[in-house]
DNA sequence: TTGTCTGCAAACACTTTGCACTTTT
DNA sequence: AAAAGTGCAAAGTGTTTGCAGACAA
């Protein structure tokens, strides 16, 4: 995954490191830019596709020097990130779940209830679909969330073996 | 929206009340009809579409005669609900929202931000799409949740006004 | 210096659990 | 009588907030 990206997406064409982007939000609100939001957004736009405050909480907690942040501005910062549109928020279950929002095109999500996987799809034949359906009850489309639950290709086949989560 | 239905539906033909089907889920269960079982499922069918826990024990507590129920036990209840297929269970935001899920052909939501109004919706289309996107990634679909988010129509109109709840 | 940010601890909303007592079977 | 269910109070999650001290501008 590219720390930068600079194609167009739809409206806007890309060229800031997701730092730019996000010390440019800050300032424009006339908010700080301090070691603990620096160190959020260098670690989430170098790392992992998804994941949830705590996850992230505890990858700073082990990270090298001072990159040490409080859960508190952790989930204060993932806030303003998400504000910014870095990243997106989804809820899987009753726990917020992260995800890149910044250079990479609109998708949605395979859930493998096996092994806790999210496999990224899109289809432009949805979107028009769902515009079709939106038109159709006269409803203003925002966007939308599709997750389809299932089991991936590995868990299927290791089906009753050992790597299942407890709780489904 | 019909107490009983006897429609056929996919794989099951229906013909039991929703309190019958309950009934003989407990009973195959070793599990006992109580009175407070009974209430909340009579309450349940002979009501609201769409609901939350808190919402049902407010309600049963405005009931009339002893349909008082306690709050673990209104959870308790849900969950056996949705194990016997009388209901359907999803997470708006962090909030488990339930659905009748017996003798209702399946569906999903466009919801609305305004008045969070949930309005149902089916295609087969969408359907046979996701059928082609899982196959496509050797996924075992189980499922899916959908929601389109945006105005409804009213909303739309009324964007405005004070309709509108305060978080979006 | 000024006003924002942080971390701590406490508060929150929603849901689940341990346990003694009540009920169904 | 035996087994399962209930209600209460308390414990759990995941997330948010009040506030005093720390820090960026």
């Amino acid at each position: 995954m590219p720390l930068t990206s600079d194609f167009s997406l739809g409206k806007v064409a890309v060229s800031m490191t997701p730092r730019e982007r996000f010390e440019e939000f800050l300032q424009a609100r006339g908010k700080r830019i301090t070691r603990q939001r620096r160190a959020i957004v260098e670690h989430v736009s170098a790392h992992h596709e998804h994941f949830d405050a705590e996850q992230l909480l505890a990858e700073l907690r082990g990270s090298p020097e001072g990159a040490r942040v409080s859960r508190p501005t952790v989930y204060r910062t993932l806030a303003e990130l998400v504000d910014a549109g870095l990243l997106r928020k989804m809820t899987l279950d009753g726990r917020a779940v992260y995800e890149h929002d910044y250079g990479y095109p609109q998708h949605d999500h395979l859930h493998c209830t096996g092994c806790q996987a999210l496999i990224e799809f899109s289809s432009d034949e949805l979107s028009r679909l769902l515009d079709a359906v939106a038109s159709r009850h006269q409803f203003r489309a925002a966007g939308h969330r599709l997750i389809v639950t299932g089991l991936c290709r590995d868990c299927r086949s290791t089906r009753s073996r050992a790597r299942h989560q407890d709780r489904v």
